[in-house]
DNA sequence: ACCTGAACACCGTTCAAGT
DNA sequence: ACCTGAACACCGTTCAAGT
């Protein structure tokens, strides 16, 4: 029953999905995969280390190579993936945004978004700053819904909604049609708006 | 020595500004209060709800009255009202991206992104959609700057760095440039592309 | 090399009892 | 009403000792 480092970052995950990031501990975690919780330091220096793996082997398949295509259709399909692999586990966003974003799969999806900034015209300096930009509406926008998934309705609609409405009528009309298109929709209508957003940044075009 | 609410928030601030949020223990903010941990619980429910309290003390000037301008003017002071809130506490940006942002100041400040988007011809729908576009971008990069701030410079140079030029140049190129400009210009660029983003999506403008 | 068992130094939270 | 003192049920992490 000896674990190795993969077994681990594999049983992280699936505990992820059946208890959620909260209840991740190295007790349970260990009790998990049939081990004691201070063995898992035999493959981990520390709980980070192994959040940061799980959060690499879930943004596994963000770099790998673009078919060729329009620089726009490029990028959508980068913050599509991304997007995607992060809602391929529950919590996902929510391990994402706790790591430090330093292990490899984020570098090669990084250097893809630059390249094809660059590819489209912009400088190497702007489309750097363009790709986190880039990055923080995919990661907050998936961040949030999968919060709002995994929250009680009543909670949101408590908060929110009823301050809203004696604020603002505009405010209370956008919000509730927000809670009524597909996340989904809404995610492609601000990256395509972010796109437009690039597009107007690339010279003579 | 009796504490009230709004002096635990109060206090609480400026433990934040002096131990950084990962010291915020409610014995030791009990302590730099004169006071026992368990006492603060005569205050607030849960140490959620003191971050709460304290997140939405941050942002309390976000939400003001704008005044008359073009509605990217407008659009442009809301981001940087945001941020500068942020960045006016240490970890202020990730105390706000804890909590819930279902406070007080976070509607009315999203209710005047989307009076001001509706303004400019959007619909209740979109203008709340790109409402929250903003508010992930903003968010996100302040998130960023402030990590970086605090973090010593050779954690970022040997993750990122080390691999990135030896993937893409151009990739290198960027990253090193992004490290030599100033956050707020960065950020002001950023904030100026989702803002030609959003006219991009009114009607006949 | 990998794991157990037990400990250390913490957490958030609760609650009788004091003032 | 507010606080103390002490406890409960946890954490991450370490480390001798086992196999």
């Amino acid at each position: 029953m000896l674990l190795r480092k993969a077994d681990v970052v594999e049983g992280a995950l699936k505990f992820l999905d059946t208890e959620g990031l909260d209840k991740l501990t190295m007790r349970k975690l260990g009790a998990a995969l049939n081990v004691h919780g201070g063995a898992l330091y035999r493959h981990f220096p520390n709980k980070a280390a192994l959040l940061e793996a799980m959060a690499n082997k879930l943004t596994e398949g963000v770099g790998v190579p673009l078919p060729e295509a329009p620089w726009r259709d490029q990028i959508y399909v980068l913050g599509q993936r991304f997007r995607t692999a992060m809602l391929a586990h529950r919590d996902g966003a929510r391990l994402v945004s706790g790591t430090h974003a330093t292990g490899a799969n984020s570098i090669t999806a990084g250097s893809l978004v630059v390249d094809v900034l660059c590819g489209a015209g912009l400088a190497p300096a702007q489309a750097g700053s363009l790709a986190f930009s880039l990055y923080y509406y995919v990661l907050g926008h998936t961040l949030d819904e999968q919060n709002q998934a995994y929250t009680p309705e009543e909670e949101w609609q408590s908060g929110e909604n009823q301050l809203a409405s004696t604020l603002s009528p505009r405010y209370a009309e956008a919000f509730a049609s927000l809670m009524n298109t597909d996340p989904a929709e809404r995610f492609a209508y601000g990256l395509n708006t972010f796109i437009e957003g690039v597009a107007s940044r690339i010279p003579h075009s």
